[in-house]
DNA sequence: CACTGGAAAATGCCGC
DNA sequence: GCGGCATTTTCCAGTG
């Protein structure tokens, strides 16, 4: 109580604040990279719209790969088989990579 | 065409659309960490959905006032035209009457 | 299935998209009608583009009071159970200054 | 100038400015009902989801045929029937109705 | 687990 | 005709 805080940490409302703002400004300034990369690539000749698909299929692919992982380690741990010990991440990349 | 490319700059695409997704995942990475923000303030006691709404009031102030200095800005513009005449003066004081 | 009817209320269905058709055109109709009233400023004058600004800043105005309101509601809803604590005090205080 | 105006019709830009306003307001209301009619489907039984794309396919359904409708409108003008006559409306009607 | 509200993406429109 | 902007639509997390 020495220190000038209130004792019960009610000031960190403030911080919290300041600290979401911040990461949505960061946020905010990938969203402009990320369009600025389209427009490169449309000067580039190629278009933005089809570019966006192939991002979005690609993606749906990730996810697909994401949910077979999932499974992997379902069964892996269903086995005693650890996914979360190093031992079984290795096995799952393996499988996947 | 002996260079191995496919003469439509595939190579070239395939850099815009690994750049677009790194940076897209940055993106994520940032959302979720303001989402960690979010919980940790819930842990502290504070209601979440007042956090979200301070943020977005102070966004807003924020915001208007980007939006009157580019009206004002506009207004100086159009009194490059308009400044010496009363319709043009009235418009600046009938709109911030 | 002596009444005539599909079984699934097609008949229904059909009244309900005549009936958002409708409402789009009427929608569209106003949409035209603003768009009328700035050509119209436009003609007496005035810069549209300074007064689509000023609407907007208006409506943020409007916007930013009921967000204000909805804050205070959840303040008071929260004080419920936080009025009698100082962080529940401190987190208001904080906020709104 | 006897009439407490400043002679100009400077005071008409808060009038523009209100009527805009005004046709936004009801803009927002139609956005609304139409709304509303979703979701009074949606307790019918319909998916909103389904009708919102057969409302746009009638939609582009449509817009090709004022497409169309204006191409012969074009032919007819072109051809001296002149399409803004009641006549020549009638026309454009009868080969689409 | 369906619903509502809000963020993000896509589309269409306007001015240059 | 293109880029920027506003609107609209879609998606998703949070909530009851």
């Amino acid at each position: 109580m020495t220190d000038g805080s209130n004792g019960i940490g009610a000031g960190n409302l403030q911080v919290f604040i300041e600290r979401i703002e911040r990461l949505e400004e960061e946020k905010k300034a990938i969203a402009e990279d990320i369009k600025d990369v389209y427009a490169e690539a449309k000067g580039a000749g190629f278009d933005p719209k089809i570019i966006k698909k192939v991002v979005s299929i690609r993606k749906m692919d990730v996810h697909k790969r994401e949910e077979e992982e999932a499974l992997l380690e379902l069964y892996l741990s269903s086995l005693g088989m650890l996914a979360d010990t190093p031992l079984g991440q290795a096995a799952v990349s393996r499988t996947f990579g």
